[in-house]
DNA sequence: TATCAGGCCCTAG
DNA sequence: CTAGGGCCTGAT
């Protein structure tokens, strides 16, 4: 067991600020997760934080995972007191943090989150992993199942993807497994890129538009500079930034502003 | 029953 | 470059 104490990590506002769809509440104050085929449980009083692995794994994995050692309050800091709607959105989500999830899971994953509501977005991966993932033993006894490698999904027929739930985006799913086996993706090459790089790359897949690629770029790939602009992020945008969104300001910031944005926006009474 | 959910592709103009 | 139709599916 690990502790850490730290006022801006909040395991349900993570869970529920849709960058991760393998993340659930599994008890009073328990969460699990599996990430990059590892599986996780952890727990939270307040600011403090018990993760249950080794510290030799925490140390290894999950420090990193969770991004532990930006320093989240003093970028909420950094936000212009003239700016109430975004300081207010902030302080709402101060919890969140921006997770190092893997490239390949992240690129399927928002292929599937298009025109879909994170309920079903959660169950359509949830059934890919049961069917497509490895199956797995926790050192604590837990069963649980690996994401699908490139293979696995490419061996799925487009009517086994259907029966998933996947719908229309069965066919991007397809084509994507297909193009990172005959290496007309390189996942490796993409993560050495840049924003720019890796985007444009990014793009030239089936399915994966501009808010895709964002996505992918900002919770894979850790570049913040990213800002996925989708349905929500538009009305925001529109209805509090109608001379644009100061990008100069914030710079390798502004990804982990729109995380803010975007959960107030989703969640706010 | 119609609409919508963290869009994208394709075709016209 | 912008506009609009079509697309799977489960929830409300």
């Amino acid at each position: 067991m690990v502790t850490v104490r730290n006022d801006n990590f909040s395991a349900q506002q993570i869970c529920m600020s849709g960058q991760c769809f393998r993340m659930e509440q599994c008890g009073e104050n328990k969460y699990c997760l599996t990430a990059g085929g590892n599986y996780l449980e952890l727990s939270q009083q307040e600011d403090l934080i018990l993760f249950d692995c080794t510290q030799e794994e925490y140390d290894k994995i999950w420090n990193d995972y969770f991004d532990m050692k930006t320093d989240y309050a003093k970028i909420i800091a950094g936000i212009d007191p003239a700016d109430s709607y975004l300081a207010v959105a902030a302080e709402y989500g101060k919890g969140i943090r921006i997770l190092h999830q893997d490239l390949w899971e992240m690129i399927i994953s928002f292929l599937i989150s298009q025109q879909n509501n994170i309920k079903r977005i959660r169950r359509c991966i949830g059934l890919l992993c049961e069917r497509y993932g490895e199956k797995r033993v926790s050192a604590g006894g837990i069963r649980y199942f690996a994401f699908p490698t490139p293979g696995a999904l490419a061996d799925a027929s487009l009517d086994d993807l259907y029966a998933c739930g996947l719908g229309y985006r069965s066919k991007y799913i397809a084509q994507a497994a297909d193009r990172v086996c005959h290496g007309e993706t390189d996942l490796s090459q993409i993560r050495m890129m840049d924003y720019e790089g890796a985007r444009r790359e990014l793009l030239q897949m089936y399915g994966v538009g501009t808010k895709v690629a964002d996505c992918i770029c900002l919770f894979a790939l850790h570049q913040t500079d990213a800002f996925p602009r989708d349905t929500h992020i538009n009305k925001v945008m529109a209805a509090q930034y109608p001379d644009g969104f100061p990008f100069e300001r914030y710079g390798n910031n502004s990804g982990i502003l729109q995380q803010y944005i975007f959960y107030y926006d989703l969640n706010k009474k």
